[in-house]
DNA sequence: CATGAATGAGAATTCATTCAT
DNA sequence: AATGAATGAATTCTCATTCAT
């Protein structure tokens, strides 16, 4: 059916039949409930990063999302649960973007390919400095991790990207003393370099730091290859 | 003075000259204030470390510290006034003795100071995981800069230390491109990554991580070098 | 009928005649809504003696239950209505299984019977402590009153006890000066004085309490028996 | 002092000594505070008979007792809380007048004694039906023992009626098989007899029940006297 | 200075009930 | 008949802050 459909098509009981009438608004109903979690899930980000987390509160996200307070919990367990919810989601979709950009590039060179990978994640937030605010302030090493409780946001999104790179590393020729040490020690500097730069403006700016930060990144990558005596 | 005697010693009041009465009385409230003032600085600590900065209410802390409710006003603005004055004095106290220690080992090289002073501090802060989880969440670096609105905690206890670091790097022979923004990315390296590791112990125990996050400190400053030839 | 049938058999709508498919379905429907009607009571009842009557809530019955939330106002008015069937349902039976065993051994005499069925009863409460919290505390003599708003639980279970003990006193030789003020004292002494033994052990357990609690009812009896002077 | 003043005796500030000004103005407020929780218990106890206890929110306590909310938690844990004073309260008052009563009769046999005792309580229970309906839908044999975790109500006013009781069953003469379950038989009976008089009037009065309660009680005792064959 | 009772706005959460499908 | 998403009033409880003493 087409999308541009409004949600209560009643003028389409008469032509069908029962069963996919049925169907279709089983169908509606679920695109119905997708909308409302949505609304609720984009209301929560805006204020969160207009007002913080904990500056908000469970009415004001239901207020500004036009539901009822009740609904939040047919949705979410509390402001912690859909804060979390979030925060993946958002800094899922910086990597993906950062991903797919690099893999559009051809980069090959590991070194080379995380440096382009952490370079395109500064620009998205140093773009959207109100997103990296709310990951960084929020954002922890664990919740990259599978065995976190909370299912992701809306099911498929969360290909593991950390998987992903740590997987292409250790497929590549230059070998790291330890990957996924390295891959945190570079998250964790980007987040806390970054944050600080945008939400106080010290000790400089954020475009001012970026030259520095990734020749930091490319040292410490090197001060982590195996030299060929060692391996 | 006789221990007897309750704070406030009224029964004095009659026997004793007025000017001396009051200057003793000055003497002992202005003890009696500081106090009451450290009461409640300390117990705010334990229990900011204990319960976080949103668990703990005015209430906790001015029960615990056996002072009343009203009381806690008169030295402080609001909950955020006194975790942000512990902060910036539970850093000091951790970089201070830092510097002290590298003092008395004499190490003259910048690289070997910084080194020292870094190994120094995250092992101070893996002694004392609760003031590293207490500091890292809410250490800004803005909190070191001098305009920022809140007086220093007890007057003098802030030495800036960021300065005296950023003067032994000027004055020293190796020339750094930007010797703060350097400081910058080290001190947010050691605060997150620290951070997480005592927190999830992930990817790793502190310990663990401490000879890479060094290695990693060392490589950022050499690749912070003026080389003769760049300068 | 084959058992892969899904309840609601829309499949056979088209094949079987109107007529029988509506006996059919209305077999089966009434054969559903006994079988969702009976799983709400037997889940709230569970529920209740679980979690207690206010501890309980709608949704909880319902979930458990496998229906959905407004299935049980298609069944009930609310919490309270079906809290009220359920005792008077339990309560009946208990006695009637009283009633039932005391026939069986062809006691005769009145006292005998009215202390058999009490020491029945109690005992039957004493090895259903759950019932005797959910009864005691719920029950209320008026229930047993055919005059209450509440039709019965499924029409036919409520054959009044209470008048069929009444009647057999009135029958028996020995007059009492009013049977049915005494029928209400020896219930109400034995839900009450079980009740407390059980909740709180206090101030015996209700093994202990037995001999004391029917020597109590045959003094009561006979303090209620009319000498022949008297009448 | 009289005690008709005022709360704020304004005028004496300038006649009396500092020292005796704050012990009256600690009394003061003492007092206040004393007047403000017995505003909320007497106000509770009309809202819990008026409305019953699941009934009535703190929020109509609180308002009808012209405090704020959060006053309410000053003085009480939660509805519960006050709900379990008040209820311990009522009942010990009902239980000291009925002994007071006794004592100015001089009623000396032990029979006579809690004969006259349960006689006064009815009665005091059907003149204040709105307290019976309290007391006994709530009241719990366990509330008269000691090792109940909520201190008294008002600190002195609990007296132990229960080992008087005991006490003087103990020192008499007669001698009881097991005193203090004679007591609980009597007591659960009276309560839960009269309640269900008075609030469904079935099967009879209050005043029509007195008698036959009263005679059912005295056989309970006689049935439980040791025979001096068996002593 | 110090106190701590009082405040009342406001946060989180629950839940019976309705109603469109 | 059955569903279950949506509602929003109602409730409990917390807590920063004030102010009379």
């Amino acid at each position: 059916m087409s999308k541009g459909l409004k949600i209560s098509g009643e003028c389409q009981k008469q032509i069908m039949e029962p069963i996919q009438l049925r169907q279709l608004n089983k169908g509606k109903a679920a695109a119905n409930k997708r909308m409302k979690r949505e609304a609720l899930l984009n209301t929560a980000y805006e204020l969160f990063v207009q007002k913080g987390v904990p500056g908000t509160s469970i009415h004001d996200i239901t207020e500004k999302a036009g539901v009822a307070k009740g609904t939040f919990y047919l949705y979410f367990k509390d402001k912690y649960d859909i804060r979390d919810r979030l925060i993946r989601h958002k800094a899922t979709q910086i990597l993906e973007k950062g991903y797919e950009d690099m893999s559009r590039t051809g980069v090959t060179a590991l070194e080379d390919r995380v440096v382009f990978l952490a370079d395109n994640v500064i620009r998205q937030l140093s773009e959207n400095r109100i997103l990296l605010k709310f990951i960084s302030k929020n954002l922890s090493w664990g919740m990259f991790k599978r065995d976190l409780q909370a299912p992701a946001l809306s099911g498929e999104d969360e290909i593991n990207l950390l998987d992903s790179l740590n997987e292409g590393i250790r497929r590549s020729g230059v070998k790291y003393k330890d990957p996924e040490i390295m891959l945190y020690l570079i998250i964790e500097l980007i987040g806390a370099a970054c944050y600080n730069c945008v939400v106080n403006n010290e000790p400089c700016s954020l475009d001012d730091l970026r030259p520095y930060l990734m020749n930091s990144i490319r040292a410490i990558m090197r001060s982590m290859e195996m030299t060929s005596a060692a391996s």
